[in-house]
DNA sequence: TAAACGTGGGG
DNA sequence: TCCCCAAGTTT
């Protein structure tokens, strides 16, 4: 079987003009391969590269990630959100290395059964890391062929994505399915982007709907989603000693494993006794699906607990990025409330 | 099937 | 400011 037109078209250019630097692709093992497939799941290039390097030297094999404490592996992946991918990225790890010798799987029928791994993930990790032919179908892919063949329904949709991972079946060449897939990725990141797509530079252009129709600017379909709920969400800060109380959310829902001071979905959760606190200003932080409005309060005598008391100056556990702006106004709070009494 | 799941970049 | 969405998967 040889390779399509499209096929030789898209490797070619990949191996003249696409990306060939990025860190996963030094030395591209499945177990590297894997970890930034994880970490790129609805997350851009240059977001994801310097957690990449962080947690390779942390944890340069799949032993030491299937070793690793869950308060360790969360720190590294702090800030980087869709925590679900860091948490089934440990069970996989321990998977492979306890009940399959440490052997990383090599079919995509294994590496799907597998938490964490979709279709697409299991394509990309076949094609990438071994070099066999499988079809990928992330945004870049589903933009270009939406582009390419003229595809104008929402591509979201069930329907549509039926249509799509068809296409792309049917586009997978039979060889270098590495530079294939890559080439894919690197036109819809580079050229065939969202917004103002560099069609002169794209090696497809001649023949592609999109282009010669001039409906760059209406392909893909955009897709609708529901508005993000407003939620309301109350935050009791525990300090005392320069120490403030964290918890360990629990290991399901939103920032699940993460470290938090005490939340609350009301005041009078957060504050049954009526003791007196001290509020900071509300501050909101949006999410996909969510915008929140954090009340922060500040308890400054505390009841004991037996939770993890860490410095205000040196967190070693794993925040959410929407907690952050709560104990930036505390540490303010503070510097002003320990001032000598003379220069107030 | 639709909603949950984070954060940051770009227009 | 607001909207879209990025190497998607799970429930």
């Amino acid at each position: 079987m040889m390779n399509t037109p499209f096929a030789t078209t898209v490797i070619t250019w990949q191996k003249q003009h696409g990306r060939h630097s990025l860190p996963w692709q030094q030395n591209p093992t499945p177990y590297r391969v894997w970890v930034s497939e994880i970490m790129l799941q609805q997350t851009q290039v240059s977001t994801a590269i310097p957690y990449y390097n962080n947690f390779m030297d942390k944890f340069p094999t799949i032993g030491d990630l299937a070793r690793c404490d869950t308060d360790t592996l969360m720190k590294y992946w702090q800030g980087l959100g869709y925590y679900s991918r860091a948490r089934n990225l440990h069970k996989a790890a321990t998977i492979i290395v306890n009940e399959q010798k440490g052997i990383f799987p090599e079919t995509r029928a294994q590496l799907v059964e597998l938490p964490g791994i979709g279709r697409s993930t299991a394509a990309a990790i076949m094609s990438l890391a071994y070099n066999q032919p499988d079809a990928i179908l992330d945004g870049n892919v589903k933009r270009v062929l939406c582009r390419y063949h003229g595809i104008t329904s929402d591509p979201k949709a069930t329907s549509t994505m039926k249509v799509l991972w068809q296409k792309a079946e049917d586009n997978s060449p039979t060889e270098n399915a590495r530079a294939y897939t890559q080439g894919m990725m690197d036109l819809g990141a580079n050229i065939c982007t969202r917004t103002k797509p560099s069609c002169t530079y794209c090696p497809l252009h001649t023949s592609c709907y999109a282009h010669t129709h001039q409906m760059t600017n209406t392909i893909p379909a955009k897709t609708q989603r529901a508005k993000p709920k407003p939620k309301d969400l109350y935050l009791l800060l525990e300090v005392r000693d320069q120490k403030i109380r964290l918890i360990k959310r629990s290991n399901t829902g939103l920032w699940a494993q993460l470290y938090s001071p005490a939340l609350f979905e009301s005041f009078t959760e957060l504050n049954p006794d009526n003791k007196v606190l001290h509020p900071l200003p509300r501050y909101k932080h949006k999410l996909t699906h969510l915008t929140l409005t954090i009340y922060p309060f500040i308890d400054l005598n505390p009841s004991n607990h037996e939770d993890q008391w860490q410095l205000l100056s040196d967190i070693t556990l794993g925040l959410p990025t929407g907690i952050k702006p709560a104990l930036e106004l505390l540490n303010a709070y503070i510097q002003v409330a320990t001032l000598p009494q003379e220069s107030l």
